[in-house]
Order: C-alpha cells, then sequence, then structure tokens
DNA sequence: CCATAAAATTGGTGTCACTGCAATTTGGGT
DNA sequence: ACCCAAATTGCAGTGACACCAATTTTATGG
C-alpha cells in the first residue's frame, strides 16, 4: 500500500533532476543552462527530463504552485466578523513576523530573485504565476460570496489585494538586493504594508464580512 | 530634407511585412504561421524580418507601444483641482463614449482578442505590455508628485489604477466575443466602471489633487 | 521462476525561433 | 562613374521541444 519501487525510483529521478537544475541554475544562471546540460549531469536523456516537466521553466519553477492556493486559504480561515482586506493584511503583517517564503519575506529570496531577474523566460514565468494566483483567488471570493458572473467586484478585490501584496514583495526584495539585513528593512517594511492596506480598506473595507 | 527613396523602402518593407503577417496571423492563429512563412509571403528572406522585428511577437504586437504612453498623457493633462483617480475615471468614461481602442473598447478587438487567447506566447506578449504601462505609470506619478524612491504610493496608484483599467477591458471583450453588440454592453460597462472606481476613491481620493 | 503486460527510458529525427557572420546588392554623395 | 555605408541575403549553427519507434525495467498472474 506504502510506495511501491516504481512510485520511489519515479520520484527519486524527478528529484535528482530538479536538484541538479537548481545547482547549475544558481552557479550559472538559468539562461545560461541547456536541458541538455541538466539531463547530462543528471544522467538521464533529454527526453526523460522532459518526460517530468514540461517546460525549462517548470524545471526551476516547481514548487512555486504550492504559493498560488495560499490566499484562498487566507480567504477561507478568515475570522467571523473579518473583512476579506483585513484577513489579508493579517496575513501579510504576520507573514512578515514569520519571514514567510510565499510571500518573499525569507532569506534565500535574493538568490531566487537574482536569477529571475536575469532571465526574461523567468520573468515571464513568474508573471504567469502572480496571473493564476488572480484567477483562483477571483474564483475562490466569487464563490465564497456567491456574486453572479457579471460581478466585476471578486476579480477587482482580488487583483487589488494580490497587487498590494506583490509590491509589497517587490520592496522587500530589492532592498534585500541592495544588501540590506532583514532586522533593518523589516519595521519599514512593516509600515509599508500599514499605509498599503490603509488605501484600500476605506473602498473595500467591508466586502465580505462575515455572519 | 523630406524622406529620401532609402528611408521609403524602408518603411515600405517594414510596412509590408507587418500587414503581411497580420494578414496571415488573423487567418490562421499566430502559432500556426511560421516566421519563414511570412518572409516568403512578403516576398524577403527570414534575416530581413528579424532586421525589422526583434521577436515574432513585435510582428503582431507593433502598435501596441503606442497605448503604454496614454496614461501618463492622461496623469499629465489631469485638471486643476482633479485627482488622479478622478482624471482616470473620467478618461475611461470617455473612452467607453468614443470606443477607444487603447481600452479594447472598439470594434475588432474581439478579433484580436481570439487571435492573443489562442496563443500563450502572445499572452505572455500582453501581460509583458501591462507591465510596462505599470512600470511608465509608476515613474511619471513619483515624477510628477516629487516622491522619495522609499514611498510605494505611486506604484500601488499606478497599479490599482490600471488594474481597474484592465478587469474592465476584459469585461468588455468577453461579453464581445460572447457575441453580443456594443450597444446592449455599453451601459453597464458604464455602471461597472463608476463601481470600481468608487471602490478606488474613498482610499486613493485626494492622491496627487492639483494646486 | 517465468511469461507477459505496462510503464519508463532512450535514440533518432524533425521543426522552429533566433543568432552570427561573411558575401552581395543598392542607394546616396562626390 | 566611383565609393561608402546601409540593407539584404545565404549559410551554418544552437537550443527548446514534439513525435515516434525501439528497448529496458518493473509489476503481476500463473
Amino acid at each position: 500500500m506504502g510506495e511501491g519501487l516504481r512510485e520511489r525510483k519515479k520520484r527519486e529521478t524527478r528529484e535528482r533532476i530538479a536538484d541538479i537544475a537548481m545547482g547549475l541554475f544558481m552557479a550559472k544562471g538559468f539562461d545560461n543552462v541547456t536541458v541538455a546540460e541538466v539531463a547530462r549531469a543528471a544522467d538521464v536523456s533529454v527526453n526523460t527530463v522532459f518526460n517530468y516537466f514540461s517546460t525549462k521553466e517548470d524545471l526551476f519553477a516547481d514548487r512555486q504552485h504550492l504559493a498560488v492556493d495560499h490566499p484562498v486559504r487566507v480567504l477561507r480561515e478568515r475570522e467571523p466578523g473579518e473583512s476579506v482586506v483585513r484577513a489579508f493584511r493579517r496575513d501579510v503583517l504576520h507573514a512578515i513576523d514569520t519571514q514567510d517564503w510565499r510571500y518573499g519575506f525569507n532569506l534565500g529570496t535574493d538568490v531566487f530573485a537574482r536569477i529571475v531577474d536575469a532571465s526574461p523566460a523567468l520573468v515571464a514565468r513568474m508573471r504567469e504565476v502572480h496571473e493564476q494566483r488572480e484567477k483562483v483567488l477571483t474564483r475562490a471570493l466569487a464563490d465564497e460570496l456567491g456574486a453572479d458572473s457579471d460581478d466585476l467586484r471578486p476579480r477587482l478585490v482580488a487583483a487589488h489585494i494580490l497587487t498590494t501584496a506583490r509590491l509589497l514583495t517587490d520592496y522587500s526584495v530589492s532592498r534585500r538586493l541592495a544588501g540590506e539585513e532583514w532586522e533593518s528593512i523589516e519595521p519599514d517594511l512593516r509600515a509599508q504594508a500599514e499605509k498599503a492596506f490603509d488605501l484600500l480598506e476605506p473602498g473595500l473595507g467591508d466586502y465580505g464580512r462575515r455572519r
């Protein structure tokens, strides 16, 4: 019932390829590594690489989809009496406290960012992930609040909240890339987050308040 | 002093390539047309195509960059006493009146949208254009209002306004694609625009008011 | 333990966007 | 007519990815 030999080998191969690829990307930059090179280093054929990862970008993104579902969880787990915007404000502040990687507040995000910034293909991929997040959250919002398909509010609320989160991430990352320590960034980041959500709350304040 | 033979031929060649390419894209879809095919149809070499357009997507986007600068103009030409958000509200409403192509409110936008939607490469390209718009408007805002580089407000305001515009475009386009007539969409679109900007105004209302 | 099905891996061949370069054509100024 | 610079071309790559036909591995029922 557990995991057969077959399943285990598959997982191992997949992980080996992803790990080796990531190592090469970090060492040489995404665009300077060919899939053939990854395959050779992982001791498999190019076809096998494409068997596990449908594009070269997937080789890098892999775990990124995990962050896509996070906003939906925040929405669903908001407290009674709490509006949607407030729930996200709380979550972002909490993410700052815990240096959550889903918002790019963790150590190592700068390395990640440097690689991404150096590759147009990866930049494009990140935009795609962001759009995906927006779509998923929009659906969840419309679902949760029973909006009909003509109502733009779920789309607007999702977009504005995620845009806010994205800009806060950018802010933190850019200061990280400038070589600053987290301790020096954190208080400003917190203040920026408060201000950013203050811009949203007067307009979206009551949206989706529970009960 | 006018335009020499050389310049004229260059312009003609460029236009011929772009026109023929667009014709092929409309007939067969972006992904089903190769650059070699475009070159053959335009009676030039593949290298010449790449001499004028640095990527295949540029062959399709070409005039898209004109829409990038529009928001900056709206910002700069806002009336005295008018806030930034109000200026954009006015511009969007005006664009609905005139079926402006820069917001995708014109006839023919549906054809354009159908081609784009069918091609991942073009969808990615449109995302890029949107981000470009955001960057340009952000710079203009920061510039105009003398914000220091640490101030997130220009970024937030630019992003929220352009997001709003984008969703209104999507709304209009999706109903177009469903086969509806403009006359039946227009009043709803206008109402949606009012509501969308109503969400923004309480928070961003006074930002950048003149004088 | 073995035959055999099913899945994983491979090699090969091809397409297409795009690059770099060297050779050639063409328009403009003298 | 002559020369330079820009425009155009051909040619030879490279790298991501698709498609397909072997071939190897693992799982399974007898």
